[in-house]
DNA sequence: CCAAAAGTGTTGTTACTACACCCATGA
DNA sequence: TCATGGGTGTAGTAACAACACTTTTGG
C-alpha cells in the first residue's frame, strides 16, 4: 500500500495491476502477521478475496505476472510462505458469507438459471440439495426478476432465465429480511 | 506491534498493558487504513474486539490509561478519530456472531440462568424472546450442562443454573452441528 | 419416440409461535 | 397469602424434506 493510498484503494489497485480486474466484488479477509510468516523478514499482510465471473471478466495478466491464470482447488498443490492458510481462511468465509448474503450471484452471468444458482451452491458449500426444494426457497426470497427469455440450443426442455434483482434486495434488507440459504 | 512480535500477541499485550485483563476473548476484526483516519499522519490500526465478563474479570486500567473504565452504549458521547466507526463495525460482528457461535456465553458467569442468557441475546440483538421458546431452542441444542444447583436468596422461585459445556460443542461442531440461535 | 433436464404438486415431519398455566420462594 | 419470576404443556402454523410426476426440447 502507498503511504498515500487507502488500504482498500491499494487492493483494487494491486488486484489491477495483477489480472486487469477492474469493478469486481472485493472484502478484505483479515490481517495475518505473524512474526514468521515469511523468511526473508517482516511482512504484515492485509488479505482481500475476490468473486470473479469467468463468463463476465477477462484477466488480463500483467508481464510481471504472466503466469497468473485460473486454477481448480484441485490443481492447487505447494503455496508460498502461509499463503494455503490465507486461501482455507477465504473458503471459510466464502462459505459462511454465501449462505447469509447473495454474493454467489457475483460468480454467475447476469442472466442465469435457477439450476445453475443450485451448481453454484453445491459446489461452494460442498453439499447436495434437492432440485425442487432448492428452487422453492431461493424463489421464496422473492429476490429473483424471471425473465421472459430461456436458454438456447439445449438438448432438453429449455430453462427460464432469472435476473437477481438489486433494488429489491436491498428494499428487503433494510425492513430486517436476512437473506438465508 | 513490536518488530519481532505477532499481531495477536501485540492485540493480547495491549489489551493487558491497558486494562490488566489477560486470557479473556479476542477477535480480529478489520483493518482500518483510510488515508485521512488520523490527522497527525499515516496509522494503519487493526481492530480487535473483546468479550469481558465483568463478574470474573477485573479491568486494572494502567497507570497512563486511568481514565479507562466500563461504559455502557448510551454514555458514549464523542469518540477520537474514526473510533465511532470502528466500535459500529465491532457491534455489527458481536451481532452476527453470536447468532452463529456460542460465544454469547463470554459474557456470563461460569454458571448461569436461562434467564441470564435470555437477557444476554436480548440485549444484544436488541430483540425480545418467547421464555418458553427460547429456553426449549437453547436447551435442544445441547450444549448446556445443568447443574444440581439454583440461585440463592432471591425472593421468588430459584432458577437453575447451568453451565457451558465446551467439549459437548466442540464434539457436536466436528460432526458438522451449527450453533445458531 | 427417447433421453435429459426443466418444472410442479403432494404428503409427512419437524420446527416455530403464541399463549395459558403451574411452581417455589421471600417477604 | 401474595407478588415475582421460574418452569412446562399444548395447539395451530409455517417451514422443510422426500419423492413422484409432468413438460419441453434436440436428436
Amino acid at each position: 500500500m502507498r503511504i498515500d493510498e487507502d488500504i482498500d484503494k491499494a487492493a483494487i489497485r494491486i488486484l489491477h495491476d495483477l489480472t486487469g480486474l477492474d469493478n469486481v466484488f472485493l472484502d478484505q479477509l483479515k490481517t495475518f502477521g505473524r512474526v514468521d510468516r515469511h523468511p526473508m523478514g517482516r511482512v504484515v499482510t492485509t488479505a482481500f478475496y475476490s468473486l470473479i465471473n469467468q463468463t463476465k471478466y477477462n484477466p488480463r495478466p500483467a508481464s510481471w505476472a504472466v503466469k497468473a491464470r485460473w486454477k481448480s482447488l484441485a490443481e492447487l498443490h505447494e503455496m508460498a510462505f502461509d499463503h494455503r492458510e490465507l486461501l482455507q481462511t477465504a473458503l471459510d468465509a466464502l462459505q459462511s458469507q454465501v449462505r447469509q448474503k447473495p454474493i454467489g450471484f457475483e460468480l454467475l452471468p447476469e442472466e442465469f438459471t435457477l439450476a445453475q444458482i443450485q451448481n453454484l451452491y453445491e459446489a461452494v458449500l460442498n453439499t447436495q440439495f434437492d432440485k425442487a426444494n432448492f428452487r422453492k426457497k431461493i424463489l421464496s426470497m422473492g429476490v429473483l426478476k424471471p425473465l421472459d427469455k430461456t436458454e438456447k440450443a439445449v438438448r432438453h426442455r429449455p430453462a427460464r432465465l432469472y435476473r437477481f434483482d438489486t433494488q429489491r434486495y436491498y428494499s428487503l434488507a433494510k425492513q430486517g429480511f436476512l437473506f438465508e440459504l
